[in-house]
DNA sequence: AAGACGAAAGTGGTTGA
DNA sequence: TCAACAACTTTCGTCTT
């Protein structure tokens, strides 16, 4: 794949030098290795892989551009040896030039606040994800906000953790895929109060249009947490699909009550009966509240049992 | 005895002036 | 920024199974 070499002029070094045609499609001069052209470089996966080894064989570049990575994985890294890859001494000139990149890498890379702020808030992202069972698109997503906040100067003078709390927030609710404020705050150092202000500055500054809760999404979970049978789940579904048809039902409600609730109906439905205690206590709201909407619901939706 | 129910008072968030 | 307001929580006494 080396083969394809050509006389060519190269515009850093002058003089007329070999250019190889490389693997990627790249010419380049042999003598001080500059790239000439470049082909756009494909970063998904070549095609469907379904064992390690196959993704293996078939990845083209590493990992995809992530959010999630300081400098979404493009670093890279210039040594501080004088030396060209094989080992030569670089002429003085060459020397002076990689010199300056040098010194540009480090200030664009590491030095700009914005950077040495983002390797922090990412660390912390990490941390917290990992703590909240976060999906990859979830965390990614957090990270977009969170960057994005940071470029609109919505972050001066507040708290990195704070921010990236209410980021992880705002990307729990965008995704449909929630976890409470209660949760976050209790794998943070950040009070709930404070993710929650910082929440909302960072859903109004950037016009985030949030998902109208949907209790639907509570459901999965509640069942898992209790020792009832997962085919109850259906019978749930069919609840709230009624009760979404109420829209009085609804409005200013906790969306897990809700769920609580339909869950506690079908308990009873199926004779699978769960306490309202224990519904509660999987739902994250009180006995109470599961009572309220049982019985709004009972009433409304005429369910007789 | 455990679960369900409901009243009363307290809490934090939303909204509109 | 403040007050009014609705929803939710906490607590506790009573009723039901």
């Amino acid at each position: 794949m080396f083969s394809d070499s050509s006389s060519f002029s190269c515009p850093e070094c002058s003089g007329t030098h070999i250019v190889q045609k490389r693997r990627s499609g790249d010419r380049v001069c042999a003598q001080c290795g500059l790239v000439v052209s470049e082909k756009k470089i494909d970063t998904g996966p070549e095609w469907r892989a379904f064992t390690a080894e196959e993704r293996r064989a078939r990845e083209r570049t590493g990992a995809p551009t992530r959010y999630t990575i300081h400098d979404k994985g493009l670093s890279t890294a210039i040594d501080w040896r004088d030396r060209d890859s094989s080992g030569k001494r670089l002429s003085p000139k060459r020397r002076a030039e990689i010199h300056r990149l040098r010194k540009w890498q480090i200030r664009s890379r590491i030095h700009s606040s914005n950077e040495r702020n983002l390797i922090q808030a990412l660390t912390e992202l990490d941390r917290l994800a990992s703590q909240l069972e976060l999906k990859m698109s979830v965390k990614d997503l957090a990270a977009m906000i969170y960057r994005k906040a940071l470029s609109n100067r919505l972050m001066r003078s507040r708290s990195i953790d704070a921010t990236v709390a209410g980021a992880v927030y705002a990307a729990c609710r965008l995704r449909q895929m929630p976890r409470s404020l209660k949760e976050i705050a209790r794998h943070s150092r950040i009070d709930m109060k404070k993710i929650g202000r910082h929440y909302r500055l960072i859903a109004r500054k950037m016009n985030l249009k949030m998902p109208v809760p949907d209790p639907i999404t509570y459901v999965p979970k509640i069942i898992s947490r209790l020792s009832i049978p997962g085919s109850m789940q259906g019978e749930v579904l069919d609840i709230l699909r009624r009760v979404k048809a109420n829209s009085h039902l609804i409005t200013g409600r906790d969306p897990r009550g809700l769920a609580a609730a339909a869950v506690y109906i079908a308990s009873i439905l199926t004779e699978n009966r769960a306490t309202q205690r224990e519904i509660a206590q999987a739902a994250g709201v009180t006995e109470v509240t599961v009572r309220n909407r049982y019985k709004e619901l009972v009433q409304e939706l005429e369910i007789a049992f």
